[in-house]
RNA sequence: GGCCCUAUCGUCUAACGGUUAGGACAUCGGCUUUUCAAGCCGGCAAUCCGGGUUCGAUUCCCGGUAGGGUCACCA
């Protein structure tokens, strides 16, 4: 860069209020951030809600605290478009009485139409803007017409607001999704009737859904808070969103935002849209899991679990932090710990579970009395355990599991502490229960197997 | 339909015009201390088609095809 990075670059994130802070406005503002930031500009942020019907009070709040939770901060205060409506009017006025824009009078086709607008004075010439990502942009703006840039003085339309705002605001680069670039030759025209230097393009490729449209609510999952609910990491989130588009050319894909920091480069941006793919999003999540501080971890688990559960984790804060490992790797969003408690795959720690004594038995084997003798067996082993954990407890069982056969022993055990077909390893389980839980059980089994 | 953008494994992508076309996710198979998970190892899998330019095209040019975006008194 040569040009560009001796000015003090200024980019801008203006979504307009009409919906949920959604993904894709997300990744723009990533992108704006990251470069402003490593520019050592600024990003600044305005609410294009010129639409009174469309834009509401809260899409405003979700927006401004989706930023926030994803950490991508703007500078400067946030400008409303619903507010300068005294601004625009004067540019209106303005390009009305130089004769670069007119009132027209209209014949009214649908509701609510207005029978007068004021309209663009299109000189129809022919525009050509240069795209970071694109190279040049070569647009006939002809066929455009005389477009509409108000309904009425105070009633300014998108395309005039955008250039009064980006004009006053200094914008130097306008970074915005790739459904813009038709909309660019119309806001250079305006650019340049009002007198605005043109600022550097740069039309990021779209995300798109899995039938390659632009995404879209039917497809699921659009907004950010869809996302923080089902428990990804903003730094997942940033992470991901980054690698739509974009990557650093070495083979390293995970990134914390000071680390995009450093590497980011706009010039390195595709072209191509990127379909968004959720398992690639579940194991970058996983990984920020495991980069996470094991406080939060904690935190975030407890956030998650069902009020149960949380109530069993203050009452036996021992059986909580050995769980904490055994959760850490079976999930990959947080959302997957309330799963589990609705599954029931936390009881077995907290109770005696119930199960057919057919499922204990391991394989083929169904000889109760063999059985038996082994579970009595494995009693007489572990309370020769002194310290009670995973590794001694396999330690002392391993030779006589080996010689019996390590399904016949270990299957039987793990099953009857468990209650399940699937769970932690027997010795794992043995150690969180405590020795006396352990050998209950195995007794309960014994019980089971007396009266069949 | 007009205009515009785009085109490498299923997906995200890498490859100064010369590579056995690389990696990751997913998938499949194996290994590890039974099950599940995790982990490790390995397999399958791609340059849209046709012309040029060139000693040599994934790469450059043209055309086609396909996909997408956009054509509001929304943003």
């Amino acid at each position: 860069m040569n040009k560009e990075i001796t000015e003090k670059i200024i980019t801008r994130l203006p979504p307009s209020p009409t919906g949920l802070f959604h993904i894709g406005t997300a990744r723009t503002a990533l992108f704006n951030y990251l470069f402003a930031r490593q520019n050592n500009g600024q990003m600044l942020f305005r609410l294009e809600d010129t639409d009174k019907e469309r834009s509401k009070k809260e899409f405003e709040v979700n927006i401004i605290s989706g930023l926030e939770w994803l950490g991508l901060d703007y500078d400067g205060e946030i400008t409303k478009q619903s507010e300068r409506t005294e601004v625009y009017k004067k540019y209106l006025e303005k390009m009305i009485e130089g004769g670069l824009a007119y009132i027209s009078e209209e014949e009214i086709k649908k509701e609510g139409q207005r029978g007068s607008v004021i309209r663009f004075k299109n000189p129809n010439k022919e525009v050509i803007f240069k795209d970071l990502i694109r190279g040049d942009v070569k647009f006939d703006t002809t066929e455009l017409g005389d477009f509409v840039i108000a309904k009425s003085l105070e009633e300014p339309l998108y395309h005039l607001t955008v250039v009064v705002d980006d004009f006053e605001g200094e914008i130097t680069h306008v970074i915005r999704g790739e459904d813009h670039i038709s909309n660019t030759p119309r806001q250079i025209l305006i650019q340049e009737a009002i007198g605005a230097e043109r600022p550097i393009y740069a039309h990021l490729p779209l995300i798109l859904s899995p039938d390659r449209s632009k995404m879209s609510k039917r497809h699921g999952a659009t907004s950010v808070d869809d996302y923080k609910e089902k428990g990804y990491l903003p730094e997942a989130i940033i992470n991901y969103l980054a690698l739509m588009g974009w990557n650093p050319g070495t083979e390293e894909e995970i990134f914390t935002l000071s680390e995009l920091l450093e590497k980011f480069d706009i010039k390195k941006v595709n072209k191509g849209g990127a379909i968004f793919n959720i398992e690639k999003l579940n194991w970058i999540n996983k990984e920020h899991i495991k980069l996470m501080p094991e406080e939060d971890f904690k935190e975030k688990v407890l956030e998650f679990s069902s009020e149960e559960l949380k109530e069993k984790f203050v009452k036996y804060p021992r059986v909580f932090e050995e769980i904490l490992p055994i959760i850490k790797e079976r999930i990959e969003k947080f959302e997957d710990v309330t799963k589990m408690c609705t599954d029931g795959e936390f009881d077995y720690y907290f109770f005696q579970p119930e199960y057919e004594l057919e499922k204990i038995f391991w394989k083929d084997e169904n000889d109760p009395f063999v059985l038996r003798l082994r579970m009595e067996k494995i009693i007489e082993i572990l309370n020769s355990v002194g310290e009670f954990t995973a590794e001694k407890i396999k330690e002392a069982l391993w030779d006589y599991a080996t010689e019996e056969g390590r399904g016949s022993v270990l299957w039987p055990l793990r099953y009857l502490l468990s209650g399940r077909d699937k769970s932690p390893d027997p010795f794992t389980l043995s150690e969180i229960l405590g020795k006396e839980e352990t050998i209950k059980r195995i007794n309960y089994a014994i019980e089971k197997i007396q009266k069949s």
